[in-house]
DNA sequence: GAGTTTGAAACT
DNA sequence: CAGTTTCAAACTC
């Protein structure tokens, strides 16, 4: 009995103490637990009795309750807390607290697949502890200050822990109806645990309390509970805020997938505990193996909060594109490094960045000009996608990871010259000037994503993940032939994730060059002479995107626009069908390949040939212009940049003209653009494509069919700048409703994805992002 | 690896 | 807007 009971009892210490961290923050100046403060101050006092000793014997944990506990009790000391527990275990209790918290909210994991049963079993632990706690002290008769320790630690864990339940409880159900069962759990808890604990010892735990302050005690037990219930309370509203917040970006569908995901309560306990950076670490790289397929876990809420801060930040930025005039974000706008771009939202989890957050999201934006807004439009409904959540960690994932990846490599091989690297990873970089890539690189990866650092380190580049990472490890290991490395990467289906090119007359500063084209740093891989599409030439590079961009404002955007369903469904059907929904937004001119090569962009995006193509003898597998595959036609007209256009601008009229306007205010598209929208869309995208947008929607769409994505190489890209609905987008970032009805036609699309609350939080923010890079430029006159 | 084909991009 | 040229990828051998 004693031995399982002290385990029980450590056990339930170190959640006590978890807890009581946890509620730290939250209680502190409680007047009550100043009372506290004081009665273990006179606990303390007891620290050298035998009791104590013993109980320490008893567990290492303990000693640092003792501590712990004084300071639990004292609000000030709960500030203090971390710092008292020095030892490691207490540290690694400490940290494990949130990740703990994720986990349990966690209904993935089978520990707490049943809250209902978890919360029983741990009140069943807590009193058994408690009783057991009792009892040692009941032996020792001696009430020691220890024991009343740590059954106020034990009772306080109770508390927490049923509060903790309830709020998972109430998270299912509704913040307000928890607060009054819980406050009934947690009475019934104190009252318990005060019967054991006084029976037995009437010194110890609460009856220390109680002779102190008498019948306080039970008050203090109650306000306690209070405290903690409003302290969880407060954190369920964050939460909940938070939620909505996400729900309403996304599309109603997400919102239901959210729901079903949050099902599990975990969920919002998880996403409130998001922050943790270990926590996080470890969830997204479990993330990236899981996939997104998950029901929307800890990761999920935690991108999805991400996306939300993106979206918040877009929606804040979207008016700053103007931003883009300025050299540095234009620079990096076109020169980041698609797969940097995801890494982007990543970062933007972590709250370091949160200041960068907001910075870099409206950095993003103004260097991807509306592509960043659009991005935040998109991720509501992007995090929609559902294919996306299939490929969870593919998409942005990928990208994130190989860029990684690369840059490392990169930054050996190259100086800076090679921008590519960092040039684009994290807004913080991009608003760093890029004058180093090491640096930005460094940043990149510290801030992007930890996992994306960890998964090099430790050599893990998920295969999900990554077509890009074999994609990066063949292009090293090709680095000797680019034209080879290009068909393999081609092959591996991330083509433009990791671009390459071989000019030899363009300097890399014209659409034909790949890079340039795709707004990354032309990098080592590549064989171009006299590049200039470099870090080093950042203003030269900036330059010409501005006028190229003067020229055709979607120059940079993605070429092809790709609908939600596509996203969503997987059309596992084939690639053919999956192209019906994605459009290349020109079209094609194919004379003699027939669409049936790569020299087609149609058929290279692995979408099908429009009304807006122009080829003859089109055969293209992935839908002919002739409308041989139904889907396209209609789609296509819409699809196609004036249709997208057209669309948007009915959409928008009709839904939210206004928030159109606000929602994209381009630079030169936009001016230039009498919808703004469309152009800004577009206008953005050129750095989105690059971004991320083409690898995540890679990940999302195409990738994880492998179908659709053996035909075209490129047709990653070109589904990653497709991604959904381009119309929606725009409408989307305006306001998420909006976005949703704009894309009415897709909307079921769209609405499915949810992926944000069901796919990782990776695959949100990736979603989100490639969406955004999709809203086209649709909008924008053809130019 | 070299050469050809192809079609987009750029230019007029 | 159409025609031509330039360019680099895609493709073939």
């Amino acid at each position: 009995m004693k031995v399982g009971g002290d385990s029980s009892v450590k056990e339930n210490k170190e959640s006590c103490v978890e807890s009581a961290k946890g509620k730290a923050v939250v209680v502190m100046d409680t007047p009550e637990r100043s009372k506290n403060s004081q009665i273990t101050t006179s606990v303390n006092t007891f620290e050298d009795s035998p009791v104590f000793n013993f109980l320490n014997n008893l567990s290492p944990i303990k000693p640092v309750k003792s501590i712990h506990i004084s300071q639990t009790i004292n609000p000030l000391s709960f500030a203090s807390l971390p710092s008292v527990f020095t030892s490691p275990h207490l540290n690694s209790l400490k940290e494990s607290r949130f990740l703990r918290r994720h986990q349990l909210p966690d209904p993935s994991k089978p520990e707490f697949a049943s809250d209902d049963a978890h919360t029983v079993d741990t009140r069943k632990d807590i009193i058994h502890a408690n009783n057991e706690l009792d009892e040692h002290q009941a032996n020792f008769d001696q009430p020691s200050s220890v024991g009343q320790v740590v059954g106020e630690a034990y009772f306080e864990c109770s508390k927490l822990v049923a509060e903790f339940e309830q709020s998972f409880k109430y998270d299912c159900s509704s913040p307000g109806s928890s607060l009054t069962p819980s406050c009934a759990l947690k009475t019934k808890h104190m009252a318990e645990y005060a019967r054991t604990s006084s029976a037995l010892i009437p010194f110890v735990e609460e009856a220390s309390l109680r002779g102190l302050f008498g019948s306080e005690v039970d008050l203090d037990g109650v306000s306690q509970i209070d405290q903690n219930k409003e302290a969880t309370r407060c954190e369920w509203e964050n939460l909940i805020s938070d939620a909505p917040d996400q729900l309403i970006f996304e599309s109603p569908n997400d919102a239901e997938s959210y729901k079903n995901s949050s099902i599990s309560n975990d969920m919002q306990h998880t996403y409130s505990f998001c922050e943790a950076d270990s926590s996080e670490k470890a969830e997204e790289e479990n993330e990236t193996e899981n996939q997104c397929t998950q029901p929307g876990e800890g990761s999920e809420l935690k991108e999805i909060s991400e996306t939300h801060d993106i979206i918040s930040g877009s929606s804040m930025t979207i008016p700053i594109e103007e931003v883009d005039n300025e050299p540095v974000s234009g620079l990096y706008r076109g020169m980041r490094r698609r797969c940097l771009v995801f890494e982007m939202v990543g970062s933007r989890r972590k709250r370091f960045d949160e200041n960068s957050v907001s910075d870099s999201s409206a950095f993003l934006q103004s260097d991807v000009n509306t592509s960043t807004s659009n991005e935040k439009i998109l991720p509501t409904k992007a995090g929609n996608d559902s294919s996306q959540r299939s490929l969870p960690g593919i998409g942005l994932h990928l990208n994130a990871l190989t860029t990684t990846p690369k840059d490392y490599k990169f930054l050996k091989h190259e100086a800076l010259g090679s921008g590519r690297l960092l040039i684009g990873p994290s807004p913080n970089a991009n608003f760093q000037p890029p004058t180093s890539g090491q640096e930005l690189l460094n940043n990149s990866l510290a801030v992007n994503s930890e996992r994306e650092t960890s998964a090099v380190e430790n050599g893990i580049l998920a295969e999900d993940a990554c077509q890009a990472s074999g994609y990066m490890i063949n292009e090293e290991f090709n680095q000797s032939s680019p034209k080879k490395k290009r068909r393999r990467l081609d092959q591996a289906g991330d083509g433009e994730a990791c671009k390459r090119c071989n000019c030899k007359k363009s300097k890399c500063l014209k659409l034909y060059c790949e890079c340039f084209a795709a707004g990354v740093y032309c990098v080592e891989p590549c064989a171009c002479i006299d590049c200039f599409n470099t870090p080093v030439h950042e203003d030269t590079v900036l330059a010409t995107r501005k006028q190229i961009e003067s020229r055709n404002p979607l120059a940079f955007a993605p070429k092809v626009i790709r609908s939600s369903d596509y996203l969503s469904e997987t059309r596992q059907d084939e690639s053919s069908k999956t192209p019906a929904s994605a459009r290349h937004k020109r079209g094609c001119n194919c004379k003699k390949s027939g669409c049936l090569k790569k020299y087609c962009e149609c058929y290279q995006g692995g979408v099908g040939c429009s009304v807006n193509c122009r080829c003859e003898g089109c055969k293209n597998a992935f839908g002919r212009k002739d409308g041989t595959e139904a889907e396209f036609e209609e789609d296509e007209t819409d699809t196609t940049e004036k249709g997208l256009q057209k669309l948007a601008i009915q959409n928008d009229l009709e839904q939210n003209p206004d928030s159109v306007l606000p929602a994209t205010p381009l630079k030169q598209g936009r001016q230039t653009i009498q919808h703004l929208f469309s152009s800004k869309n577009k206008l953005p995208r050129p750095s989105f494509p690059s971004i991320g947008s083409s690898s995540g929607s890679y990940a999302s769409h195409g990738f994880r069919k492998p179908s659709f994505f053996q035909p075209p190489a490129r047709f990653d890209k070109h589904l990653e700048t497709v991604l959904e609905d381009e119309m929606p987008d725009f409408l989307q970032a305006q306001s998420p409703i909006s976005c949703i009805k704009t894309s009415s036609p897709n909307s079921k699309r769209v609405s499915p994805p949810h992926s944000i609350g069901t796919s990782p939080s990776m695959r949100s923010s990736r979603k989100l992002i490639l969406q955004s890079i999709p809203a086209f430029p649709s909008l924008t006159p053809n130019n």
